[in-house]
RNA sequence: GGCGUCGUGGCCGAAUGGCUAGGCACCGGAUUGCAAAUCCGUUUAUCCCAGUUCGAUUCUGGGCGGCGCCUCCA
């Protein structure tokens, strides 16, 4: 298969290759855990979750680490002085101000002021999001998810080696900077190359800090600082390490190679950060690329707005999911996750995404119509599913369409359309429904996880008591249409969707769904 | 100002130098006690200007607009 992506590198689309023949070495940059994650970091997380899944699903092997960020790095964390608040330690008087508010279970947190259990706190709260929409690295955890905090033996190893083959030095003040004039390729990803940045602009950067440096656009590798919250021990003092060090260390040392074949992050990743990893991991390894593929999603925007807490167009992924987001004013329903996770994946990631209201409408009929197309093969097929088929006319469609940067818009172009076609094979075309729900993983979510209930958008769980008072409803309103009481038919079917059912009266009888 | 990226119907979104996906919504019909669902059918488009061409939405150039980065941010 002939498979291109778009390559920020070369700001161009390329055939895709492989250090390794048939395995793929993947490195993306992760949520930072002060606080919970929003549906823009999971637009981000789960573009490379689709990527991932169309690579495995196209025959390699996918090696797929995902940083957890942990260290408390400063709210003006650039390149220069680390400035700013220390962002664990905003986390820490939130948390002490939700925890007095009953915000935060009892028991979660012993210790409001123990950065690592605020860290532990958050990190679990992304897991559990991350399973809950089938990401499938979060399934992974803790094995391909590291945290910066454990690893800062292999910043400090990573650091000397810069320090000893001239890319980094330190400062009057004892602070580790690497010198960018010593890696001629800066810039390089980005386009900011020395000449073309802003040097020390808008008075942030103080004076004093800039002149210890050699050039202004030095960037910390480790600052000594007994005030941090968190805080090692090391070759140049008690400090905290830089932001960028991190994914280059953990990159190299849980992908075992200096290079490695895709890293993904958000668009405003590219510069700073991706630009310093590029220096670190190419200064330290003395290799000409750190990664080969250089993929980043654009933003996502709500409602056409940038998202921000000040607009009230904010949502975290758990909000949306247990139906506690507002906007505007208004309450939004609960989103299934099989529906949020098809929102979220169902625009190319080079384009701005615009989560609106009406897409998650759109999302859900399209869920919806898959849900209901694989039941029917199901039964169609009466327990029969063929081996899985590459060769399948749809699958290969499907994944030609990924094959070129992407494009899931077109992949859903075939999808949509074949599952409203009667089946002739419905065997064959289960199987292949199985292996392009493998990378769509809506129908049902979860679908080939372990220690996952794979889950159908529109099911209940049987046990639920709510559940179990609809269907008695709906034996009544049976019996009501059945002695023509319509009028009490009507009654209880207003009771039910008001309860939040949809309800269908079929031959069969009524039925629900959400 | 510098570096990028995107711009298709009411919405989301493909494709293509000429025959113009798909989904959702809407509308009409069938069906139904009424709804819903389902089935059948239909309507609406290529940001602007210039150039190349027999013909451009598709290629080229120039605008305009959105978004991002250049300062923490997926």
């Amino acid at each position: 298969m002939d498979i291109r992506f778009y390559n920020t590198l070369s700001k161009q689309v390329e055939p895709f290759f492989t250090v390794t023949p048939g395995v793929v070495r993947m490195y993306s940059c992760g949520p930072t855990v002060y606080d919970f994650a929003h549906i823009g970091n999971f637009r981000s997380f789960l573009f490379a979750d689709l990527l991932r899944r169309f690579l495995e699903t196209a025959g390699f092997s996918v090696q797929h680490v995902m940083n957890i960020t942990d260290v408390g790095h400063m709210t003006e964390d650039n390149a220069a002085d680390g400035g700013g608040q220390d962002r664990m330690q905003e986390a820490i008087s939130r948390m002490k101000e939700n925890k007095k508010s009953g915000r935060v279970p009892e028991g979660a947190i012993s210790d409001p002021n123990d950065p690592y259990q605020i860290a532990e706190y958050f990190t679990r709260a992304f897991v559990n999001d991350g399973r809950s929409l089938a990401y499938k690295v979060a399934y992974e955890y803790p094995q391909k998810t590291p945290r910066a905090t454990e690893h800062i033996a292999g910043m400090q190893a990573m650091i000397a080696d810069l320090i000893q083959r001239g890319h980094a030095y330190v400062a009057a003040d004892g602070v580790v900077y690497f010198s960018v004039e010593s890696f001629p390729e800066y810039g390089r990803l980005s386009g900011n190359t020395l000449e073309h940045l802003h040097e020390g602009k808008g008075g942030r950067v103080s004076d004093q800090n800039q002149a210890l440096k050699r050039h202004p656009a030095d960037f910390l590798l480790w600052k000594p600082d007994n005030h941090h919250i968190m805080k090692w021990d090391s070759p140049w003092g008690v400090g905290y390490p830089g932001w960028h060090i991190e994914c280059s260390v953990m990159a190299r040392q849980l992908l075992e190679s200096p290079v490695i074949d895709i890293h993904t992050g958000g668009e405003d990743l590219i510069f700073p950060h991706h630009e310093c990893e590029i220096a670190q991991s190419c200064g330290a390894s003395g290799h000409y690329s750190f990664a080969n593929f250089w993929i980043h999603a654009r933003f996502l925007l709500v409602e056409g707005e940038k998202m921000s807490k000040s607009k009230g167009n904010f949502f975290t992924v758990r909000q949306l999911l247990d139906g506690t987001a507002t906007f505007q004013g208004e309450a939004l329903p609960a989103v299934h996750p099989a529906v949020l996770r098809y929102e979220l994946l169902k625009a190319h990631y080079r384009s701005n995404m615009n989560f609106t209201r009406k897409g998650l409408q759109d999302s859900a009929g399209a869920v919806k119509r898959l849900t209901e197309f694989r039941r029917r093969l199901e039964s169609a097929a009466g327990g029969q599913v063929a081996a899985p088929d590459l060769q399948h006319p749809i699958v290969q469609r499907f994944l030609g369409c990924l094959a070129d940067d992407l494009n899931i818009a077109a992949a859903l172009g075939v999808v949509l359309p074949w599952a409203n076609e009667p089946s002739s094979d419905p065997a064959a075309d289960l199987a292949a429904f199985k292996l392009i729900n493998q990378v769509l993983n809506v129908a049902p979510l979860g679908e080939g996880l372990p220690d996952c209930q794979p889950q159908y958008y529109g099911e209940f769980d049987e046990e639920d008591e709510a559940y179990q008072a609809a269907l008695n409803l709906c034996r009544e309103l049976d019996a009501a249409r059945q002695q023509k009481d319509f009028a009490r038919a009507d009654l209880i079917r207003s009771q039910l969707i008001e309860a939040g059912f949809d309800v269908k009266t079929t031959r069969e009888g009524t039925v629900i769904s959400v």
